[in-house]
DNA sequence: GTTTATGGATACTGCTACTATCCATCACAG
DNA sequence: CTGTGATGGATAGTAGCAGTATCCATAAAC
């Protein structure tokens, strides 16, 4: 197929289209001639792919290109390629608590770690936000949330077992590696909405009178 | 305090802090003469709120003034104010998929909404973006993450259980407002780190040899 | 009484994610 | 075989967001 019946099937304008082949989101199509090319269902799914991962999940078109080289790359450990997702899709944030905050809340999500059993590298994006957070609760005196990490942390695993064993059914590796990471980006969009749905539904019922 | 000490304290650059006071994210300190102001605890307290939720959980400038406005009202029901936060965490986005990928995830969204008895408002910002993810995982394929969608709401209900009871022991009403707030939006940040953490300790675990 | 800081207004900047334009082909209808 | 419209590739322009920078008249601190 052409680029404008690319357009029309996927909904991405022709212009945007051309831009993410710029910046190699997508690979070139198949040149018929110097200045032709013909795209096939591979750029398709591509296309949804990265639509998904910008529109749905928030990811940065920059950070998109980094999870798609990984998932391109036939020799990358699985483990790398998701590594490469989590450090797409956690934004670096400049250190904003006071230190001895920042301690106290460094020392309690280790605590955490330990007690449940995690071991994560110690330069894991998400382990700052972490940091981060629960020191900005308790500095913002919601101590209370705070007291409820380990609750939080319960229910987390609650989802990763259900996506190891969602995944458990794909064997192909390829494959694999792509529904880990949607799994992983998308899952998060979808935990996100569940949440705000289920709130909404409690909120209505108990303070719709306070 | 004056300006300089209120942005030594808050780690936040003084021009920025007279960006908030234009953008009315941050209410004007007291008139002492004509061109000298001094800023109290509750201006320190707003400052650390502003950060946490723009640079922690990426709520846009404009969403966070939405917030606080909501969070400023005395007069504005609990859940209205709880409506604005969703509203502001909860970027708007495009109808992308094609419309019978759409119908179908929109059935499944409300036979799942039925199913566990939650009843939200029909343009409730989250489950537009739950129906186009659901629409957009089943159109890439992972309709196994799909079937799990109920397993995810159920766990999702945990986290609410949680948060309700945690903020059942705050008493006063100002408080609460802030606390609800806050476990919503800054919830989500901690949510997303911790299951970005549980992953990657499942994932170094399992595939580190794949 | 000079140096430094402040409030308030206005203008400017850097970044991201596109859009728009241009042009030399190329495909295809007539 | 010629005119019309689409295409690939390059370059330039744009909108929105979140700050930064500058200016100025005044006020505070030494």
């Amino acid at each position: 197929m052409r680029i404008a019946e690319l357009s029309r099937i996927s909904g991405v304008p022709v212009p945007t289209i051309k831009y993410y082949l710029r910046e190699n989101l997508l690979p070139p199509g198949e040149l018929t001639s110097p200045n032709q090319a013909s795209y096939d269902d591979t750029h398709l799914h591509r296309l949804r792919l990265i639509r998904a991962l910008v529109d749905l999940a928030q990811v940065p078109v920059a950070g998109v290109k980094d999870i798609l080289e990984g998932l391109d790359s036939p020799t990358m450990p699985l483990h790398d390629k998701i590594g490469r997702a989590h450090y797409a899709i956690t934004p670096q944030r400049q250190l904003t608590s006071t230190s001895d905050a920042h301690d106290a809340a460094t020392t309690q999500v280790q605590e955490l770690l330990a007690s449940r059993g995690w071991s994560v590298h110690a330069d894991a994006p998400a382990l700052n936000t972490l940091i981060e957070t629960v020191a900005a609760l308790r500095t913002l005196r919601q101590d209370h949330l705070v007291s409820f990490l380990d609750s939080y942390a319960a229910a987390v695993e609650t989802f990763t077992e259900i996506e190891v064993a969602a995944v458990e059914t794909r064997r192909s590796p390829d494959q694999l590696a792509e529904s880990v990471i949607l799994g992983t980006v998308l899952g998060e969009t979808l935990i996100a909405s569940l949440r705000l749905l289920s709130h909404e539904s409690i909120s209505a019922r108990r303070w719709t009178s306070s």
